[in-house]
DNA sequence: CTTATATTAGAATGCTTATTCTAAAATAGT
DNA sequence: ACTATTTTAGAATAAGCATTCTAATATAAG
């Protein structure tokens, strides 16, 4: 009986999703997402309830085509080294228009630390990204074969929090417009260091 | 002849700063300038001229008082490792309230790369922490004194960059509210890495 | 004490915002 | 073809916003 949507429902959510990470939630105006997702307010709010709404679904998009392919397609099936090394320089843009800043970043800053309707979101995007770290650390001391008690092995506890850690910190620089020239020299380095080598 | 202003510049600025600090440029109403600075919205606009202009000087305070006493503080007369550690170490709040994040985090991440009231002070305010961990560097290479262009000195040519990503990256988790006690684990051995000695 | 001048507080303004409402359009079973 | 139902587009609404205006207040020189 019912009249058909005629949008694609992902479509629209990667339509929000690209405002969102450019403008933040409070920047981006319910006139932007019409124009961003093509639908009109009426529909937005019929299909989704309200602006909050479409930004955790937005966020859980994001979770879901880009956090958690990034991870599966760069740290499965390779050295874990050449894994991170791919991943962390996938964050630098090679066009200088590609900055729209990653919204897991972007809505820990503008949300912090309180309870909000980005929590759960960021929190998940964060934990894909550091479990899939210790997944290559893992690796990574399985690959350099001398016991999971090892001195090496132990030198690693902190180490997908750190991986977490500074590819916040890539994404904060990034989002600012740093040259990925000085980036990309570092990132290379800093993951070479985490097979104990100080080359 | 005039009348004269009641308040005190300062402490103007120090709230508009934590204001901004808290809740963002956008997301902080000329009605939460209001109570932060204790002076009503006329006498705002009389002496500072709109939004836009207390946020240019409440950035340039932050710059000042905050982030250039910091890095004076932590990083002056001590051993450039345990300049370094306490300095990073500041960072993580020793009570739940302390966390209104970093206004230089904060204002790249919600301005971007475009040109905007905020470029100018984020970009002084990462010089003037990436110019202090680079005399730290250069410190530890001379007190290490192997010569300039030792292998140890040339391992080193990014670390200045390097430290001030993960130094935004954990201004990133603590705004989102992720506990000190996992942070300065990993802070500690990671500045002791830059040493050399992998322990 | 008067006067010229500047600051101050808060009311007034006009614009933008998110959200709701309304009427037209489209669908699928009868 | 009609009817019930839902989507759709955009106008209407109400609240919040930054900014401007206004009148009262305070000051210091004459």
């Amino acid at each position: 009986m019912p009249r058909q949507i005629e949008f694609d429902n992902d479509t629209v959510l990667r339509g929000a999703m690209q405002v969102f990470r450019e403008r933040g939630f409070e920047g981006a105006s319910v006139k932007d997402l019409e124009r961003s997702t093509g639908i009109s307010s009426g529909s937005l709010y019929n299909s989704f309830g309200g602006k909050e709404d479409i930004f955790v679904e937005a966020l859980g998009h994001y979770n879901k085509t880009v956090v958690r392919e990034r991870v599966e397609r760069f740290l499965s099936n390779k050295s874990p080294i050449k894994g991170l090394t791919s991943l962390f320089l996938s964050l630098l843009p090679n066009t200088p228009d590609g900055l729209h800043g990653c919204l897991l970043t972007n809505s820990a800053v503008e949300f912090g630390a309180g309870k909000s309707i980005a929590t759960a979101g960021v929190h998940e995007g964060f934990t894909i990204l550091e479990d899939g770290f210790q997944r290559s650390i893992d690796q990574l001391i399985l690959e350099n074969g001398d016991g999971v008690r090892s001195k090496f092995a132990k030198s690693h506890i902190h180490s997908a929090k750190k991986l977490l850690t500074l590819y916040q910190g890539i994404l904060v620089l990034v989002r600012f417009g740093q040259s990925p020239k000085e980036l990309s020299a570092f990132i290379k380095n800093e993951i070479k260091q985490l097979t104990g080598t100080n080359k």
